[in-house]
DNA sequence: GATGAATGAGGCTTCATTCAT
DNA sequence: GATGAATGAAGCCTCATTCAT
């Protein structure tokens, strides 16, 4: 366990490492020189715990999803109906610790990347599928099925549209207002409910 | 201009193989080869035309730009009232001509280099301001200055979201049903005008 | 004849616009778009008249070296005696047509790759066995054998020190003044004669 | 100090392979390729250590320059008067280290490039003065002013122009007798003292 | 555990040259 | 006679990766 605590500390810090440098310079063009500096480490101990780069880059991807999927638990925990669970998908997506740039940069350029990598796509068909069941669950209550199929998918692509924007944006994102936004988009399509 | 047809005709020929090969191998890592090779051509001619790869890939960038443009352009010509135009943006966007899953995807990932290159961060930006305006001529004429905003940037979002879903398809896109999903997503709105 | 004409024209020009683009970007880096620039032409222009780069260089030398050879016979015609010929040696290597930067320039560079060029190399061999004669020629009668060679040795490298400096000169030269110091450098040797 | 040893024995190493291959095939042609392959390394590792193929030339010139100031210290240790130290700067300048076809064939073909290249410039430059400067602290206490310098140009001059002859030899240099020929250039002028 | 040292692989680019017009 | 078009060859450089320490 005292092996194992050192491993994960470093992990952590080139996985943070690698958001910020993968940021700046840019994912395909980061190199693990840079990575490492930023880490204030050696590109050599990026090898030895990650294997190699694509390693590193999928540890990362995986890193954010679990972010994304732990923010989403925690945020259904006090969801007590519907409409309050499907804002709560929104408030998990755009929740202060999730929606900064940096983290939608590197979030757009692993989607962009996923069609090319077999463990980036994987990643990437679990997160989409996760997020398309939570918003079915909750919209199946809300909507007939046409309307509800189409409401999920209006909602889902927002959401992805928004956060492919804030990855573009040279100030700091404004995540409360982010949330604001959804949620009077969410409430537009409420209002045609039944 | 027999002189400039050929030049023209090259620039054309490279860039549709452009897209066809940045599609396949990915927009960072296909390679000058790959590129030329699609076009049955040698590396070198592509320096010859465009200057660098990136000059190359600037070009195919405003090419997909000017073809929606055009297609905005010709789809307004029909339209003779705020929802019509509103309809003619959505559908210029989902064209059978631009909605193809290899268009979407090198738009996707021009999009997420677009902030490390100036002349791509310009050429975004142009577009994402153009459609703006567009969106925002219709809407204001639909709602109050308030939730035409909201609805813009809901209808915006909505339509970068579904271009970047269809990058990641495996299957050629529906163009038509995206169009008339999306004409749904814009119903849903105006249902809620007053 | 008419043919020819228009060759030589044609030759000549290329050749100036080689000592000017070799002098600008340096012999061994300028390309021979950059030389066609110069003369107004086409870089296959140059294969067509030259056969290929290094035969525009050769050919740009042996311009050069026949240019001194004339200047030199041309002086000689008004000396009359040894010490008049020694100077006149000096003035037609310092004369005001060959005595510029631009020639010292790519003469130097000329030389310098001359060991790598059997023809570079066979002209160069040839132009300084030509000017060791025509020293030997006249020191042999101003100073006994000996002290001739060593007079002989001194001058020539003394020349081809200045050269070398004209070269790097970043003004234009004072050819007048360089044939006084080379008189003075004469006379100081004169001065040692018995 | 055993960190910095490595970096060192490397530098070293490169640089003297670079004086060889650039000797061997010519400054401008040579390839990193065959630099490494004369220092038995890999082209990579020239990148390593010098940044770029600019960046070991431009240390093999300062290399040979700090060599050549070297000579100069020592040779001026045991020289007690301006004559003395006249002849010391002739000595170091043709040291038997020093005055090789090798170095004498890098040393002109750096000059010849210096003129395109800021950085060979600025070594080109600060190492005739440092040479005028000596000729001109012994040669104003032998010579009225005028008379020192006239006698300093030529000096000079003849060393540049034997350094330039050297170059082109096709057999090993015989520096003691290149020694003895500057000592009689030298003394030419030494006899015209008043 | 950590990293300097070293390199093979591969990409972009440049350029002299060829050829059809 | 003259030149755009096109390319093969080759060089520099970058970078992920390996290994000895």
């Amino acid at each position: 366990m005292g092996r194992k605590r050192i491993r994960d500390i470093r992990n952590e810090e080139l996985i943070e490492a690698t958001i910020v440098a993968a940021h700046r310079y840019g994912y395909h063009s980061v190199t693990m020189t840079e990575i490492a500096r930023v880490a204030g480490a050696s590109a050599a101990s990026i090898s030895y715990y990650f294997g190699s780069k694509n390693g590193l880059m999928e540890a990362t991807m995986l890193h954010l999803l679990r972010k994304l999927q732990a923010l989403l638990l925690k945020s259904f925990r006090t969801a007590n109906s519907p409409e309050e669970r499907l804002y709560a998908i929104l408030n998990a997506n755009f929740d202060d610790s999730l929606f900064t740039v940096e983290q939608c940069s590197i979030w757009m350029q692993f989607w962009a990347s996923a069609p090319y990598s077999p463990e980036l796509s994987r990643l990437h068909r679990i997160n989409r599928g996760r997020v398309r069941s939570h918003f079915r669950a909750e919209l199946g209550q809300l909507f007939p099925p046409a309307e509800a199929e189409l409401a999920r998918h209006a909602l889902q692509s927002y959401m992805d549209g928004v956060w492919l924007e804030a990855a573009q944006s040279s100030k700091p994102l404004d995540a409360k207002s982010a949330r604001r936004s959804a949620k009077g988009v969410a409430d537009l399509l409420l209002q045609n409910r039944r």
